[in-house]
RNA sequence: GCGCCUAUGGUGAAAUGGAUAUCACAACUGACUUCGGAUCAGUCGUUCUGGGUUCGAGUCCUGGUAGGCGCACCA
C-alpha cells in the first residue's frame, strides 16, 4: 500500500520531468527529518534547477502543483518548501491502514525482492583451531550473518560458507605441544607412534577441566614456547608437517585427534551464537589444486617465473595492484594458492553469481589480488567478488586508549567470557527484583546476554573500529539490545491480556493523536532493509529498532492501551504492528525475541 | 617511501550531498510503581585543521595533523 503511494508519486514526478525537458534522473523519495515536514520529500526540483534554468522553488511549486491535481490514492497534500523541497503528506486513511498490511504480512513485512533470483555464496568467519574463538571472530560472525539475512530477505539464495584451515605449521605446533605438555607423567616419551598405542597416558580437556578449544590453545602456546626457546623442537614441528602431508597414519591420527576437539569446543561457542554454514571447506582436501591453476596461468603467460622457480603475478600494469608471490620457490603453495582453487570450486559448485568474503581489513590488498588473479584466469569477473572488511575490535588500554588483542600478551578476550559475564549481571538483577526461578532465569539470563552482545555489536556500521569494554560496549540500558526487547515484551504482554484475539476490527480516527509520530516511523521499516541491503549492513536495522522502541516507549507512557474506549482496538493495532516490526527486525540481527524480561 | 582505512559532545555511537547534526551513557533535576519503572520527562554539552566543488558539505575533491593497517615466497 504505501509502496504503491510512494511509487505513484515517484512515477508521476518522472512523468512531468520529461514533460518540462528533463529526460533523465533517478527521482528518489527520503523520509523527511521531522513531520512537520510530511512523511516523504524529493530534492527533485533542485536537482534539475540548473537543466531547467528556472529557480528550484519555482520549479518545486509547479512539480507541487502538478501533483496535488494528479489524485493520486493516500496522498493528501504535496507542498513546495524553502529551498526546492517538494513535501508529501499521505492521509490518516494510508496510515492507518498500513497497521493492517503489517499485520497481514507478518513475518514477511519488510522483505523485498532487490536481490531476486540471484545466487549469493558468502564466507564468513574462518575459526583458526589453534584458538579458540575471541571478539574479532565475534564481530565477523555477526556482520556476516547479518548479510545473509539481509540478502535472504531481499529474495537472494544464499549459500553460506567457511574455510577450516586445518593444515600447516599451525596445528603440527598444537600436535607438537600436547604430545609434549599434555602427557600425565613425565617419563612417557614425545612421541607420536608411541602416543597412537597409549593414547591414555596423555590428559583429556576432561581431566584439565578445559572447554576443548581452550585445552587446544594451551597445546599451542606451550608447542610454541618451545619452539621459541629450542631450534630442535622447530625442526621436529616442521619434520610433522612434512610427515603429514606425506599421509603418515600415525600422524595423521595425532592430527583428527587434535582437530576434533579443537572444532567441538569451536562448535560449543558457535551453537551458542547461532552460526552456521551451509557448507564447510577443509583445507586438506583442495590446498594442493591450486597449483594447477599456478601452472595453468604460467603456461598461458598470465603469470611469470622467477629466477629461483617463484612464480609471480603480473598485475601491476592491468590493475594498478602490487604484485604477489603465487608458488614458493620450492613449489610449495600459499594462502592465496589454495584461494584461487577455492574461488573456482564455490563457483562451480554452486553456480554462483556473487561471491562474498566477511574478512577483516587487514586482508584487503590481498583479496583484490586473489579478484584480479581469478580474473585472469578465466574464473569469474571481478565485480562479482566482494570482500568486506569490518573494523577491528581492540580494548582500553590503562589510558583509555586503543590496544589490539593479542593473543602473547593474553589480551584476548574470548566470546564465551564476555557473554557468560553479561548473563551474570542480568541474572544478579533477576535475583534481586526476585523474578525468575533459576531455570527461567538461566534460559532467559542466555538470551538476553545474546540480545545484549549482538546487538552491542551490529548497532554501529560495521567498518567502524570499536574498543571494547564490557561495561560501557555491552549496554542492557539505553541504547541497546535490551531495551528493544523490553518493548518488545510490553506489547507481548498487552497483547496476552487482551486474550490474543486473532481479528480485531476498530474505526480509523480522523485526527491522529499522540500514536501519530508512532505511525510515521512505522511506515519506513521497509525502506530501512533496503538500505541495509544496499550497503550490507544490518545497523540501520538495529538504529531503526531503537527509533521505533523509543517512540513506542513514549506512546505508551501517555497513553493507556487498555481502558475500554471505542479507540482500544486501534491502539491494540498499533501495538501488534510494533510488536511485528520489533520482531521481524531483530530477526534480521540474528536476535531471537523473549515473551518476558 | 608507496598504498588503503579512520577522525563527530567528557565517553560510546547515528546521519542515500539536504532542512535546526540525532541518540544513548555519565552528571544533575523530576514522574499516578503502570496495560511490566530494565520505563518516561527535563538540564548540560559536539563535526581534527587549511583550502576547494555545490543552491546546500559531518558526508565529495585537495593540502596538513593524528591514529590504524598493508606492501612478494607467513596465514
Amino acid at each position: 500500500m504505501i509502496r504503491t503511494i510512494t511509487e505513484t508519486i515517484q512515477d508521476e514526478t518522472k512523468k512531468w520531468l520529461i514533460a518540462a525537458g528533463v529526460a533523465e534522473g533517478v527521482v528518489v523519495l527520503d523520509r523527511t527529518i521531522q513531520p512537520e515536514f510530511g512523511e516523504y520529500t524529493t530534492n527533485a526540483a533542485m536537482r534539475c534547477a540548473k537543466i531547467l534554468g528556472r529557480s528550484p522553488f519555482e520549479i518545486a511549486e509547479a512539480l507541487a502543483a502538478f501533483l496535488r491535481q494528479q489524485g493520486i490514492g493516500g496522498l493528501a497534500d504535496a507542498v513546495a518548501v524553502k529551498p526546492g523541497f517538494v513535501n508529501f503528506y499521505l492521509t490518516i486513511e494510508a496510515k492507518v491502514q498500513h497497521l493492517s498490511t503489517i499485520r497481514g504480512e507478518d513475518t514477511d513485512f519488510g522483505k523485498n525482492n532487490y536481490h531476486a533470483g540471484e545466487k549469493w555464496v558468502v564466507e564468513y568467519i574462518s575459526p583458526n583451531p589453534n584458538k579458540a574463538m575471541h571478539l574479532g571472530h565475534l564481530r565477523n560472525a555477526l556482520v556476516g550473518a547479518g548479510i545473509i539475512e539481509l540478502l535472504k530477505a531481499s529474495g537472494a539464495t544464499v549459500v553460506s560458507d567457511t574455510v577450516y584451515n586445518n593444515r600447516g605449521i599451525a596445528i603440527a605446533k598444537v600436535m607438537y605441544g600436547y604430545l609434549a605438555h599434555m602427557k600425565q607423567a613425565a617419563n612417557i616419551p614425545t612421541d607420536v607412534a608411541y602416543w597412537v598405542e597409549h593414547q591414555s597416558e596423555w590428559f583429556t580437556p576432561e581431566e584439565k577441566n578445559l572447554k576443548p578449544d581452550l585445552f587446544v590453545t594451551e597445546c599451542y602456546v606451550l608447542g610454541e614456547r618451545d619452539i621459541q626457546a629450542n631450534p630442535e623442537i622447530d625442526q621436529f614441528v616442521r619434520q610433522l608437517v612434512v610427515v603429514w602431508e606425506a599421509g603418515d597414519t600415525t600422524v595423521w591420527k595425532l592430527w583428527r585427534y587434535v582437530l576434533t576437539l579443537a572444532y567441538t569446543g569451536i562448535d560449543r561457542t558457535l551453537s551458542r551464537l547461532g552460526t552456521t554454514w551451509d557448507k564447510v571447506w577443509y583445507e586438506h582436501e583442495h590446498y594442493q589444486k591450486g597449483k594447477d591453476y599456478v601452472e595453468k596461468g604460467l603456461q598461458a603467460g598470465i603469470f611469470r617465473q622467477l629466477a629461483d622457480g617463484a612464480v609471480l603475478t603480473n598485475l601491476e600494469e592491468t590493475y594498478g595492484l602490487t604484485d604477489t608471490v603465487l608458488l614458493k620457490n620450492d613449489g610449495t603453495s600459499l594462502y592465496i594458492t589454495q584461494d584461487i582453487a577455492l574461488t573456482d570450486l564455490k563457483k562451480k559448485t554452486y553456480e554462483a553469481d556473487k561471491l562474498i568474503w566477511v574478512i577483516g581489513p587487514e586482508q584487503s590488498l590481498a583479496m583484490k589480488q586473489l579478484f584480479a588473479v581469478c580474473e585472469q584466469l578465466g574464473i569469474g569477473k571481478r565485480t562479482d567478488f566482494t570482500h568486506v572488511p569490518y573494523g577491528y575490535v581492540g580494548l582500553r588500554d590503562e589510558f583509555g586508549a586503543f590496544k589490539k588483542m593479542a593473543s602473547r600478551a593474553g589480551t584476548v578476550v574470548l566470546i564465551d567470557d564476555v557473554l557468560d559475564e553479561v548473563k551474570l549481571n542480568i541474572k544478579k538483577r533477576f535475583t534481586e527484583e526476585g523474578k525468575h526461578d533459576e531455570a527461567t532465569a538461566e534460559i532467559l539470563g542466555e538470551k538476553l546476554a545474546l540480545a545484549a552482545v549482538k546487538f552491542a555489536f551490529l548497532r554501529s556500521d560495521r567498518e567502524q573500529g570499536m574498543t571494547f569494554d564490557v561495561e560501557q560496549s555491552v549496554d542492557i540500558h539505553g541504547d541497546s539490545g535490551v531495551y528493544v526487547l523490553y518493548a518488545y515484551v510490553r506489547t507481548k504482554s498487552i497483547w496476552r491480556k487482551v486474550g490474543n484475539p486473532k481479528e480485531i476490527s476498530y474505526i480509523a480516527p480522523t485526527v491522529l493523536g499522540e500514536e501519530a509520530d508512532l505511525l510515521r516511523t512505522l511506515l519506513y521499516f521497509e525502506g530501512v532493509v533496503t538500505k541495509a541491503t544496499a550497503d550490507l549492513s544490518v545497523h540501520h536495522i538495529a538504529q531503526y529498532l531503537l527509533e521505533l522502541s523509543s517512540e513506542f516507549n513514549r506512546w505508551y507512557a501517555r497513553e493507556t492501551v487498555l481502558d475500554g474506549s471505542d479507540q482500544e482496538q486501534y491502539k491494540l493495532a498499533i501495538v501488534a504492528a510494533v510488536g511485528t516490526v520489533l520482531e521481524n527486525g531483530l530477526s534480521l540481527l540474528g536476535i531471537e525475541t523473549v515473551e518476558e524480561i
